[in-house]
DNA sequence: TGTACATCAGTGAACGCGCGTTCACTGATGTAC
DNA sequence: TGTACATCAGTGAACGCGCGTTCACTGATGTAC
């Protein structure tokens, strides 16, 4: 079993930063060890540290692996949709999807890594990786703003991700509860409202 | 030093939920160990078992304490303040303070458990303690609710309270960056603006 | 009020377990000739 | 193409440490008389 070849080593090591991207977005950073991601990946523990100095490492490289896999998923959404405010509303719809509100399901990085990486030590190396992947996520946002003024599409891209990773992390906290619905109803039906434009108007119908 | 009064005893099961009530909004669940929390309270680890029956169980009501502490703010700024909706805004703006952007600051509990609790197994004692405490948050949020429609001020109320704990969690993570404050400004700017109601004074101050 | 004694809040050492990390070892891979 | 050998990806046991929890012990408190 030792020793495989080099193609075979590059595999495993895309397999162990798959693996993690994924159980990082599931568990948090905390909530996983470096051998659940090892025999995930179909390994056991001790070689991990051929592909990474520590499990701050791979956390930093996961992160950026999650937040390339969240880009893309917004990227087709995007290039789907006719108008920037139906991407808008498709990146929406897509965020507060029924199966993200599961909290043992995977969702955006974004969402589940916020507390790891406010507490994580200034030092970490996920918190770069992190704040790059949130910068890029408001860019792309910002992107589609439609008001004409790029500072107010700006501040419009602030908050739609803060009310729809708000709605999301309320709504995964108070799973099994009616309450939980009503977080991710009412930041749809706010984001989603039609016409509008750059901001404030308010109320949605309730749906 | 063994054997205390009743008195003493007394005082220190308050000691000792307080400062678990301050530290578990400081660092979340993990991040505090019971003797972090003993020797908070200035006492050995040994002597927590006589106070609680296990570090879950003090989980739950410290964060029921740190909720009924977080009301009595709430209650006092609506109590001062001249509407309802200078009530909200004075809620909005004591929320997104400065000093609770730091990370390593005590904010809502909220913000701070939300990840804690959703990945809580189904029977920890803190997932009903949370539920009941955003549960009234946000019923506290409705009933200052002024568009006549109970159903739309709940709506209402679920929604700022997604956006504020967004923006507050999306700026403690990317804290000493300035996209941090662009949230905070984002979301206050937001919460606060002038509907179509008259109101008295916006921008309360601050600090 | 004073005395004798049982109670029990708190102490600090220890236990058990999990987890990040290290390391001696293995044997197929890759290379040199 | 074939042979000899060095390399090194992966294995699995072990180490060290931290943390939740337990426990024998202490001695002031609280009670009975």
């Amino acid at each position: 079993m030792p020793r495989v070849s080099r193609a075979q080593a590059e595999a495993n090591h895309e397999a162990i930063e798959a693996a993690a991207s994924r159980l990082f977005r599931e568990r948090g950073l905390a909530g996983v060890t470096v051998a659940d991601v090892m025999a995930e990946a179909g390994l056991t523990h001790g070689g991990f540290y051929t592909h990474y100095t520590s499990k701050d490492d791979l956390a930093a490289s996961a992160c950026a692996a999650a937040f390339a896999f969240a880009a893309e998923k917004w990227r087709r959404r995007i290039v789907v949709a006719s108008t920037p405010a139906a991407a808008r509303n498709a990146i929406t719809e897509g965020y507060l999807r029924e199966q993200n509100c599961d909290p043992t399901a995977a969702s955006c990085p974004t969402a589940t890594l916020v507390t790891d990486v406010s507490r994580a030590s200034a030092d970490h190396p996920i918190r770069a990786t992190y704040l790059a992947g949130v910068t890029q996520q408001v860019e792309t946002l910002a992107s589609l703003g439609t008001s004409g003024h790029p500072a107010r599409d700006r501040a419009a891209a602030c908050l739609q991700l803060a009310t729809m990773m708000g709605a999301l992390l309320l709504a995964r906290a108070t799973h099994g509860d009616p309450l939980s619905d009503e977080f991710v109803k009412a930041a749809r039906a706010h984001l989603t409202a039609p016409s509008k434009r750059g901001r404030s108007a308010k109320k949605g119908g309730g749906r």
